[in-house]
RNA sequence: GCCGAAGUGGCGGAACUGGCAGACGCGCACGACUCAAACUCGUGUGAGCUUAGCUCGUGUGGGUUCGAUUCCCACCUUCGGCACCA
């Protein structure tokens, strides 16, 4: 007996030679061809979890793989570290952020390094050194100077009681409480930064150039949303304010008869008459508590009130009034609309359910002219003169239908006028719009296309009903007429009317002209819209990279030079939950001079989203803390441009797919920014991503503490070893699926190593007796375990490349005794170390070593395959009748398709389910099968 | 509501381009080793039946085909994304 597998022995040992011999430095070479293999780095929350194991070792086998075939592979990591937990345990316990991150940083390190993983901890980054944030900082001049960067005001979410600004998943549940004391979170507006990543909305919806997950593509092809093309047009209000609205009619401004702001929108509280703001303000609450979250049924009821104030619409001088309504967004376009119920769906049931004027502005094509003739309201005769004039109409309990061509409906109201009887109406409407309405003193004709002209009619209707009708404008008194309902609302193109000078202009010109027309004018211009919105980075919270920006009360706002960043961060600051950054409270960083004038000014307190550290850190690993202690200047780059030349882009990326949306969308802009500002010279970050899935709890859960499903991995190294666990965590899901933790399951890959161990190890009291038959056996098995785990590694499919790894140790168990100690045996065992190494570094380095092979294993070539030697000499034909397996013949290979089919119909088998009769048809399959079908 | 992914033994999962369903592993059963247990080794393991064999079986129902887990149509369930986009 010799010794056991002790992976505790063999790990720490190799790890600690590995990282003696720099085996995973990974420097520039000319000749072998670069991979720049990235994993997303972690954020340093305490421990590292099965989950990073998860994300991290197959990558690393990959990685490895790669590394084995002969590129220069670099596979770095570093840490995401900034962040709102390290503030959290300053506020809850005491300890500065920099302290409990810096810590937490150093006790992953080790815990990664258990892993065993080919990292070039060399290029280590960590995203809240000054060295690092300084180039952050640089970014955010750079995108200034590009305009790219700018200010405005933006609503935060809130939290009244802990009196502080909440991200967006410190806001739980559907009611929108706050994540520590459960208060109901509002809306506050402040002045913040932005990026202006929805000027490359258009170039961010191409994926040409990029081999991504088809998945993550519709994701964010859903997140940037469609481009719409229209105008920005200038309302407004009665008192002055400019209000700006995004429309993609601009040829239906004419029918815009309201206005609705987003309930958050800035200028609601000043537009507010004082006697609508206790309904103004009980709206904004209950809409800024529901908003986003379950907005189950797009067709659900509208709501809205209005605040008591006008806007004049621009284009004919109508005084509309505004409201608010939460089906307005106050994250598309400016969070403000023309209502032009006419025209538009959701508008046409607003206006209906308030009681909005709808005036028709577009015509559409081919429409009829609708028109209902009431029993007992014309003078005989009038049926007699339609029939004679060609009108065409139906009867109906003595009322008439009419549907009309447009030519007709003219002709129709010359005759309806002289038949219609004093106290009665009659409307056109669909290619036409007018009521007749006729008294004593005579007849008059209103047509429906102001809404001056609106308050005449239905003002004549209240009176010619007697006042009693309840009906609040024309178009609710037609709707009630199911006959016309077709043809009161559309929101096609076509031709302008009701429009001033531009009426008659057609519907493919309507929208184009009406531009024109507005920008020559200054009311409005030609603007674009995604659903994307710019990108806010303003955080007010202290652990973060501070937005180096001064305001001083002279020059306004400056930027920081780039020869005096980083603006550091102070030590010294209170964490109390005041509702602003903490910075704002230090007078040493707050105040300032002005670069410019040298005059009292103050600093931006507001730090920048982590999202900006991790945007560009892939560039950062090149040349870690690029620069540091020297000046620089606007000119300088933030990466070695060596190193950027060599490695960049990324070849290889893996990650999760939560971060579809985000990350990988800001990190994509970056890139883009960075090419416009010289500093590369491609177009995308990271040629190929793969996303992996999620290892679940036992029961099935996602793991948390509460649940008390987690698994350590620290607790499973010390169980089973590293290398057990990386081989466990490749072989029991597939990796873009996870699936749920089984803690029976790593016994198989734990005997798997044992076996592995024993096989090569443990000497066979047998000599190799070395049948030719048996070797031949081994070398066709050992060339076919090459073939499927080559292949199965370049697709991902880490489990399955396991299992056919397992299935060669059970040959090998078989082979043994007769083959021990002989060439084939020896050239089995050589390539199960290869190819198993990426997965279990640790073991193959040991037992190549033992094996006396030179150092190290993971600097060998991958094994290549022999198509020969892997080809099988026997093949197995199915024989089936009608389908339906019933007999299997083993053959030579070059049996012809005759021979075959011939020893098919003589299968005992077969001739016993053909039951005498003839077959009609066989089917033959070469290599495969033989179908007879009867 | 729209878009996308997935549904296979007791469990995790395999199955190339339409060709042996269940590789590999866990678990389980029986046997060997052991005083015993664990470990280890061996054998078996989709279900049913009238068990040399036959029938059924990949979410459900249809279709195409000599042949369907795989392709097509409809539906059910689960998961993810988006959801009044002016």
């Amino acid at each position: 007996m010799i010794d056991r597998y002790n992976p505790a022995e063999i790990e720490a040992r190799w790890q600690r030679q590995w990282e003696e011999d720099g085996l995973y430095r990974a420097l520039i070479d000319p000749v072998r061809p670069k991979f720049y293999f990235l994993t997303m780095l972690p954020y340093p929350s305490g421990e590292l979890h099965i989950g990073h194991w998860y994300a991290m070792t197959p990558s690393d086998a990959k990685a490895r793989y790669m590394r084995m075939r002969g590129y220069n592979v670099l596979f770095p990591m570093g840490f995401d570290a900034f962040g709102l937990p390290a503030e959290n345990a300053a506020i809850q316990r005491g300890v500065h952020p920099h302290e409990w991150t810096m810590s937490n940083i150093e006790k992953m390190r080790r815990q990664m390094r258990s892993m065993g993983a080919m990292f070039d901890w060399e290029r280590e980054a960590v995203s809240c050194d000054p060295r690092y944030y300084r180039w952050t900082q640089w970014f955010f001049l750079k995108l200034y100077e590009m305009g790219l960067a700018y200010r405005k005001e933006s609503a935060v979410d809130f939290c009244p009681r802990c009196n502080t600004t909440l991200a967006r998943e410190q806001v739980w549940g559907e009611d929108h409480h706050c994540e520590r004391c459960g208060t109901l979170v509002i809306k506050k507006n402040l002045t913040q930064w932005f990026f202006r990543i929805t000027d490359y909305a258009e170039e961010l919806l191409d994926f040409s150039q990029i081999e991504w997950p088809d998945r993550v593509v519709a994701m964010q092809t859903n997140w940037i949303g469609h481009r719409s093309e229209g105008a920005d047009v200038t309302f407004h209000s009665d008192q002055g304010h400019p209000i700006e609205v995004f429309t993609t009619r601009p040829d239906t401004l004419w029918g815009a008869t309201f206005m609705v702001l987003a309930p958050e929108h800035p200028l609601v509280e000043e537009l507010s008459a004082p006697e609508y703001r206790p309904v103004m303000e009980a709206y904004r609450l209950q809409a800024a508590r529901q908003s986003e979250i379950d907005r189950t049924a797009a067709d659900r009821e509208k709501t809205g009130v209005f605040i008591g104030s006008y806007a004049v619409n621009p284009v004919n001088g109508e005084h509309i009034p505004i409201w608010i309504a939460d089906y307005v967004l106050m994250t598309y376009g400016s969070g403000a609309i023309m209502g032009v119920p006419s025209h538009d769906e959701r508008d046409f049931a607003f206006a209906l359910k308030f009681g909005l004027p709808i005036i028709p502005v577009i015509l559409r094509d081919g429409a009829p002219a609708k028109s209902r003739v009431m029993a007992g309201s014309t003078d005989d005769g009038l049926a007699v003169e339609l029939h004679g004039a060609g009108i065409p109409f139906q009867a109906v309990d003595g009322a008439l239908y009419l549907t009309m061509t447009p030519v007709q409906a003219d002709s129709f109201v010359h005759i309806a006028r002289k038949y219609l009887r004093p106290g009665h109406w009659i409307e056109v409407v669909g290619a036409r719009w007018l009521f007749i309405f006729a008294d004593e003193d005579g007849v008059e004709i209103v047509p429906l296309d102001s809404t001056a002209a609106e308050k005449v009619i239905i003002s004549h209707c209240h009176a010619l009903t007697g006042g009693a009708s309840d009906r609040r404008t024309a178009m609710e008194l037609l709707w009630e007429v199911e006959f016309y309902r077709d043809v009161l609302y559309h929101s096609d193109y076509g031709e302008m009317i009701h429009s001033g000078l531009l009426s008659g202009t057609p519907g493919d010109r309507a929208k184009s002209d009406t531009i024109t027309w507005l920008d020559e004018r200054g009311i409005g211009k030609a603007a674009v819209n995604y659903r994307l919105h710019d990108w806010l980075i303003s955080r007010q919270r202290y652990w973060g990279a501070p937005i180096p920006m001064i305001y001083c009360d002279r020059c306004g706002t400056v930027p920081v030079p780039h020869e005096e960043l980083p603006v550091l961060l102070p030590e010294d600051v209170e964490f109390m939950p005041t509702g602003e950054s903490p910075l704002k409270f230090h007078q040493g960083f707050l105040h300032t001079t002005c670069p410019r004038c040298g005059g009292p000014a103050t600093r931006e307190t507001d730090t920048m989203d982590t999202f900006m550290c991790s945007s560009w850190y892939h560039y950062a690993y090149l040349s870690p803390y690029w620069k540091a202690g020297q000046p620089i200047t606007s000119q300088d780059t933030p990466v070695d441009p060596t190193e950027l030349d060599y490695w960049a882009p990324v070849d290889q990326y893996t990650g999760g797919i939560e971060h579809a949306t985000m990350h990988l969308i800001y990190t994509r802009f970056f890139t883009k920014a960075m090419r416009d500002m010289g500093l590369v010279d491609f177009d995308e970050p990271m040629t190929r991503l793969y996303n992996q899935g999620m290892v679940l709890g036992e029961d099935h859960e996602k793991m948390s503490k509460s649940r008390g499903n987690v698994i350590s991995p620290d607790v499973l190294v010390k169980a089973f070893g590293a290398d057990t666990v990386r081989v466990f965590l490749m072989f029991f899901a597939r990796w873009d699926q996870g699936g749920p933790w089984d803690s029976q399951g790593i016994k198989g890959p734990s005997r798997f190593l044992d076996d592995v161990w024993s096989l090569i190890l443990d000497p066979h009291s047998q000599s190799p007796a070395g049948k030719g038959g048996e070797a031949a056996v081994l070398r066709r098995k050992t060339h076919q375990v090459i073939r499927k785990v080559t292949e199965d590694l370049e697709s991902f499919s880490f489990n399955t490349a396991i299992a056919a790894m397992m299935e060669f140790r059970n040959s090998l168990r078989d082979l043994k005794p007769a083959l021990f100690g002989s060439p084939a045996w020896n050239e089995a065992v050589e390539t199960l170390l290869l190819l198993l190494a990426p997965f279990a570094p640790h073991i193959c380095e040991e037992l190549w070593a033992r094996l006396g092979k030179p150092y190290s294993i993971h600097r060998q070539s991958w094994p290549m395959w022999d198509p020969q030697l892997a080809a099988e000499e026997m093949m197995t034909l199915i024989v089936q009748v009608n389908g339906k397996v019933r007999d299997r013949l083993e053959l030579p290979r070059d049996t012809s398709e005759e021979q075959a089919k011939s020893l098919a119909l003589q299968s005992e088998r077969v001739l016993r389910h053909l039951g005498g009769k003839e077959p009609q048809q066989v089917v033959y399959v070469p290599g495969r099968l033989i179908n007879v079908v009867v």
